[in-house]
DNA sequence: TTTTAGCACTCAAAGATGGAGAGTGCTAAC
DNA sequence: GTTAGCACTCTCCATCTTTGAGTGCTAAAA
């Protein structure tokens, strides 16, 4: 069978006709309110070929047709025209994200909120992931007897600040030398070879204070580690429960539970490409609980590497061609909001 | 009419069988399942009377009976024995939160989650709020040219950091005067006396510096505004989704709404009496979507000040007898790791 | 006087029935 | 290759029936 013209733009209207209204296309629809000049017949047999190719089918078999996730697939490839951001939007994200923002934690956050209000529907924002990225600064501030705050910056913008014990024998004094000790060889290596780094000049320098010295590294890797410092936000959680088929309550429960569970998150948004807007329809997707989801993602980066990735999750049955854009749109602000940091 | 022990003890007896069930009690049931040495038309005769007190309703004619508000109010006050906490449950809390914590913001969250896993419910958390703590150590860290940390410790270990400008005129060396400044002019000072005692430092010290000193000023109140500091955090959101009662998605979605809604959220968790644990049901919370739900209360001190409260959301339908204890046992545990900190 | 057995009555929930409407596939004519 | 026409299918909805749990009332028993 072969899809000429006429197949596509039929395929291309049941798919826009369903996704806007959620109920299964008849010929007659396509018929009427396409005009394609021709007869509810002639669309029946298309829509026949159509469903014969399998890219859409039939709920049973008086009802009208559906798209199937391989007639999404062709569409997202083929037909789908991507829908021009709209200027009140496009004005939107860039004063809310190029406007007087200093850390990167909080553009994140207004990203997530800005995705889902923009679409509707569900926006995950997995944060820059900095392994690669290096130590602008670090220092040890005594708070009192036993107790100090560490706090972290990254040239990336990112800050972190975690109290840690001290032993009371470490004099206030000491603090200083610590902390220029710290920065003096720590400052602008990358996150992933700081150990071996350290450890040399704790035996060098300060063989008496080797115990606490692995307890702060312990605790400055422990800030750092992608657990603590790779956070997902979402926006929009409860969008789903706009889509009519998220209805019933267990459909939904397992989706929101999802969206609960970081770890699955972070996994589900790990690009498998590095860059470009990706789509991923129903069972494209990993987990069972999003085989009737779709899940945009596009990944952002910053001096080339990647660091990031913002998702925009939604039902199979979404409007692709408005939020591909959408998504586009605000991974390229976003990257150059990370760049003015 | 008066309420007689036999009376009460069918009270009793419907309330602790609808709690369990969720279905609406019949006479026989309660002549049956629970002994009480006569029969069901005895139970009859005495739920009729019941009715008419107001203390359980019929869904209709045809149905058994189900408590009122008053009914579980009645419950609450005067029938209710209290379930002591299980032996496992208050070893998982003690070791849960009075070990090696050191920062407010992680004590309140495992707060929380503790919370809802013991009881199946939803727990709010509300974190201490500083207003009339005072401040322990603040430092203004240069970070890079036109940046720095504004680091924040209060007395009560809630420790807060911010990335603000600063003028390229000012140098690296003016830092660590404008730390010490801060430090002696604010040490020690509950955070609502700040803004006059610093005014008069500005002026009598550093009139040059005026500017900017004001913009850091602005910088640590945003930080330390209740909006900031004083969170709400929540345990088992989805907890709702167990009860027989949320089937339906519109009432849940009411709720998951109210859920985000942090001022709100605030706003019902403030006490309207300083101590002890409350218990509000049904329409006697203040907002129309809690209608169907209650809510456990307690607030939290240190040195004998109220600093926050805990809150457990359920069905009118709760397990009041295990809640209340777990949430007293919990609130208490919380005040002990609190003051370790 | 209180309790109980018995019985008629009520009502919701769950099936059963029966159009109405939307949509299909097939056939035969254009 | 396209279209009109028609029989057929299946869901949705409203209506009706049955079933079962539970009640209230009454009259007899304790």
């Amino acid at each position: 069978m072969k899809m000429d013209e006429r197949k596509r733009m039929i395929l291309n209207a049941i798919i826009l006709d369903y996704i806007a209204t959620a109920d299964p296309v008849g010929s007659r629809t396509i018929a009427r309110k396409y005009d394609l000049g021709v007869s509810s017949a002639t669309v029946r047999n298309e829509m026949a070929d159509l469903e014969e190719m399998g890219f859409i089918e039939q709920p049973h078999t008086s009802a009208g047709r559906v798209p199937s996730q391989s007639g999404y697939r062709y569409y997202v490839d083929c037909l789908m025209q991507k829908e021009p951001v709209a200027n009140a939007d496009r004005n939107l994200i860039r004063s809310e994200l190029l406007n007087r923002i200093r850390e990167t934690e909080i553009l994140i956050q207004i990203t997530g909120k800005l995705l889902s209000e923009l679409t509707n529907y569900t926006a995950l924002v997995l944060s820059p992931f900095f392994g690669k990225n290096s130590l602008k600064y670090i220092q040890l501030l005594p708070i009192e007897n036993g107790k100090a705050v560490l706090v972290i910056v990254l040239d990336n913008g990112h800050v972190e600040h975690r109290v840690v014990d001290v032993p009371e024998s470490i004099k206030e004094e000491e603090f200083a030398s610590f902390t220029a000790l710290l920065n003096e060889h720590l400052r602008g290596l990358a996150l992933e070879l700081w150990r071996p780094s350290l450890m040399k000049t704790i035996f060098s320098h300060l063989a008496d204070r080797k115990k606490f010295l692995e307890y702060l590294m312990q605790q400055i890797e422990d800030s750092l580690s992608s657990d603590q410092v790779q956070k997902v936000f979402l926006g929009g959680t409860l969008n789903i429960l706009n889509q009519p088929e998220f209805k019933q309550i267990d459909k939904v429960r397992s989706l929101l539970e999802l969206l609960e569970e970081k770890d699955i998150l972070k996994e589900v948004l790990s690009p498998d490409q590095e860059n470009g807007v990706v789509v991923k329809i129903g069972s494209e997707n990993r987990h069972e609980v999003m085989k009737d989801c779709s899940l945009i993602t596009a990944t952002y980066h910053m001096n080339g590497k990647l660091i990031g990735t913002l998702g925009l999750l939604g039902p199979t049955r979404m409007e692709y061609s408005k939020a591909v854009s959408i998504v586009e749109y605000l991974t390229n602000t976003l990257k150059e909001g990370i760049n003015k940091l």
